[in-house]
DNA sequence: GTGTATGCAAAGCTTTTGCATAGGT
DNA sequence: ACCTATGCAAAAGCTTTGCATACAC
């Protein structure tokens, strides 16, 4: 039986008090300001939990490595900007599945990440 | 200056025989196939090397991990089949770039993964 | 002959696991 | 009181790096 602990209460209140995409260093960086004892081990078995269960998703970033955020979200994009390389989230989703996806095929999910230069980002170099 | 050796050639000459993404491991192994001393760190240094040469293109799979493929190929997306594990490849681009991309975005590039049931598994399990 | 690329081994990361014990129920 | 979840430390991938030497030029 799942247990209720301050420790993944903790986990749990870091996503919702940051709201983004969050590394597991991040993660218990945050979570020891939570609950000091925190340990590694103990986060990457709460985040194992929390994904099995429907509560968070993993997200597959080509250079930052593997990040976590809250499943409840609606399916979303990501952007990550090479210039100030913060990770942004995209709404919608613009994939034509039918046309992606070769006769016979079933595609029950999908995940894109975007690569370029973000708005703000931009804005800075076109000063110059 | 980049010389020529029997080690990256015979890494290149995995990529032209299998013709397929592969994986390190697949690699090394095969490559020991052609230069028997072949070795790890220098399959390594030479994916590194083609990756910024621009033959070998890097693709990050969110399961198997890191991925390299000839970068010649069209732009395309992986399928990765969840009952053979399979990773396919899937011809066409239909994301909706601008649909997708936020204003003052500036999108470079895209990296699309589907997850699924290939055709071959989903007539297996059909005929059961 | 010169200097880069290799092989080998060690080290760095990230993630997982074994084990004793604290703590939730 | 029971037994799961934690903390700690070691181990297990994967990738990088330092160093002596082989070999491409």
């Amino acid at each position: 039986m799942k247990r209720k602990t301050v420790q993944r209460d903790a986990i749990q209140g870091v996503f919702l008090k940051k709201n983004r995409p969050l590394k597991v260093d991040e993660i218990l960086e945050i979570g020891r300001s939570m609950v000091e004892s925190l340990n590694q081990a103990t986060v990457y078995r709460n985040l194992k939990l929390l994904v099995e269960s429907g509560w968070l998703r993993t997200i597959h970033h080509p250079y930052a490595g593997t990040l976590y955020e809250r499943a409840e979200k609606a399916h979303h994009y990501h952007f990550h900007c090479r210039s100030c390389d913060r990770i942004f989230e995209l709404p919608g989703c613009a994939l034509d599945k039918r046309q992606s996806t070769p006769p016979g095929f079933l595609a029950e999910g999908h995940e894109v990440f975007l690569f370029g230069v973000c708005s703000s980002c931009r804005a800075v170099a076109a000063k110059r």
